[in-house]
DNA sequence: TTTGTAAGATAAAACCTTTTAGCAAATATA
DNA sequence: TATATTTGCTAAAAGGTTTTATCTTACAAA
């Protein structure tokens, strides 16, 4: 790369001195006593060579780098993939900028990742964790470096989060279901994972089916098996228990589940999904969906962690979002 | 945040001086001639206390940031999101680490962000460009700034490129289209950008179809307009014109269309489309796909680039990719 | 004994900012 | 007139690295 401007080409320059020039770059030229006329020629002339501050050396000094690490576990996940546009855009409108990254499940990398956005003086974490995670977490916690977690909690870790309601998701998801006359056999699809919200589905589901007395019926796929066993996992699950309808605890498990349906032409009536997929609304039988709000926990994952970053939080928030059904 | 060590507090703590322990980390023990005994101490030292080095202040003085720009229209397409996790994988695997940015046809925004990677001193850059960002890049590149462009080229920025084959594809596409014996009418449906890839599908079609003397059944999209709206016309293209089988020039319209024929119950034979999308397989025609090979070209961009930051690439590279016809 | 060389380590400059503390001149106050 | 205050600006330190040039000591060669 070419050699690129510094402020003491600047300051040389203009024959002033750096100090001067940094007091008007940033705004302090009136608190600096600095005359206007000096300030002026002084604008002109960065606007002139189009001079931009290196933003390292700032970050050095400063101990600030106005970025924001986000860390999720699949961006090519439709969920995150949205969240992760909203979340932009919100840590935009406050002066902060998102490096985000997938942690693909995979353990040591993730821990690599955020060693490396810490070695990077990023300001603060929106993590959407994984198991595992908790240690390296807590680091940062004990670092005092702000963290904000979303989508699940983490058991061992004492942080601000931004939850769905995902009892009371999965409750309204299979009372939907079990308000369709022809519903009698309703399953539930959901990872091993013991990741909160997934236990909190489970959860809703249970409670809503105990309601009325009927069976449960629930899968637990291992997410690491290839496509072609989940798929004929799901087809056995539908099959031998005979189900009339299905709530699927992510949109990746209810494709699955759709692909089996096709596959082995097995009859379900009613599938109803926790969160979207531009699939749920063209195939037969279509797929309601239990939809999460993004854009408000966008929002207040970025209020709680610019805030936190600004020393503005005594205590640790827990915001929780009620999700709305889309039925289909 | 917490006070982090440095590479003096090190040094004092051991009782040696900083030049002695950053050329310890830096792996150059031996050539500086340092002994074996006082590099091992060191080594454990830091190991114990477990210090990193402040890459902000490493970037800083040798210029390198290991970090590579990658920007895309949005990342919460799955083709780019694919494409982003392959870049991110084989950039680690050359020690480079990714930050990436969706632009969001959003042209000031894109440029800010450029600005901004460029400010933090990004090692080069990987961008599926939108149209509007010539000068911009242009203005990277002659400030010798490594730059890549992938999907599409721009038509007066000359750099290294790794682009599909689009027009050989979008013919076999539409040539698998032909050899169905029902289809008789067949239509293109491209957005209204003149954005090469597109245009080179749009030309791919109309060899087939010029091949055989069929009629051109074009319809181009804006991609600004509400969901509806575009549905609506699509209903119009396949219902006006009579089609029995379209060839979408990306996935995104081909969920458009599929949403335009379940809705108004259209009746078309034979779908296919550039790109895959989950829904593909699922849905009723199933969507064949003209997929291009993303991990091929995550391989080829990261090359192209890390050999140019390296200053291994003399002249500009242009690598063309061929895609698979996955018939369903 | 002197000279040369290798071994083992380091001081200080450089990278580019921000910010503290302070200087000189002009003006106001006593 | 002498002193205090304000105005307008700046030198230098600090932030944490890497790297160049140099220094000291020990030993070998002459």
């Amino acid at each position: 790369m070419k050699k690129r401007l510094s402020i003491s080409d600047i300051a040389n320059n203009l024959g002033v001195s750096v100090t001067t020039v940094s007091f008007i770059l940033n705004g302090k030229a009136k608190e600096k006593r600095i005359s206007e006329a000096l300030t002026k020629r002084v604008l002109d002339y960065v606007k002139k060579v189009d001079y931009k501050p290196n933003q390292l050396a700032k970050s050095l000094r400063t101990g600030k780098s106005k970025s924001i690490g986000l860390l999720v576990e699949d961006i090519s996940n439709p969920f995150f993939a949205n969240i992760a546009d909203h979340i932009e855009k919100f840590a935009y409108d406050h002066g902060y900028h998102i490096i985000y990254c997938s942690m693909k499940n995979d353990e040591k990398r993730a821990k690599e990742l955020i060693q490396l956005f810490y070695d990077r003086q990023i300001d603060g974490f929106i993590i959407a964790p994984t198991e595992g995670l908790s240690d390296v977490i807590n680091n940062l916690i004990k670092s005092a470096v702000p963290v904000v977690l979303f989508d699940r909690p983490l058991p061992d870790v004492d942080t601000h989060t931004v939850m769905t309601e995902n009892v009371e998701g999965a409750y309204q998801g299979t009372m939907y279901l079990l308000e369709q006359k022809s519903a009698k056999r309703i399953g539930f699809v959901t990872t091993i994972s013991t990741q909160s919200q997934m236990k909190g589905r489970l959860e809703g589901y249970m409670k809503a089916v105990d309601n009325v007395g009927m069976d449960l019926l629930v899968k637990k796929i291992n997410p690491a098996l290839e496509e072609e066993e989940v798929v004929s996992q799901l087809h056995d699950f539908i099959s031998v228990n005979k189900l009339d309808a299905i709530l699927f605890a992510t949109n990746y498990l209810a494709i699955n589940g759709l692909k089996a349906i096709k596959e082995y032409k097995l009859n379900v009536d009613k599938l109803i999904s926790f969160d979207e997929n531009s699939a749920f609304g063209l195939v037969d039988p279509p797929v309601s969906a239990i939809s999460q709000n993004i854009q408000e926990i966008a929002q207040q994952v970025v209020r709680l962690l610019v805030n936190q970053i600004n020393g503005k939080l005594e205590k640790n928030e827990h915001v929780v979002i009620p999700c709305k059904l889309i039925a289909r």
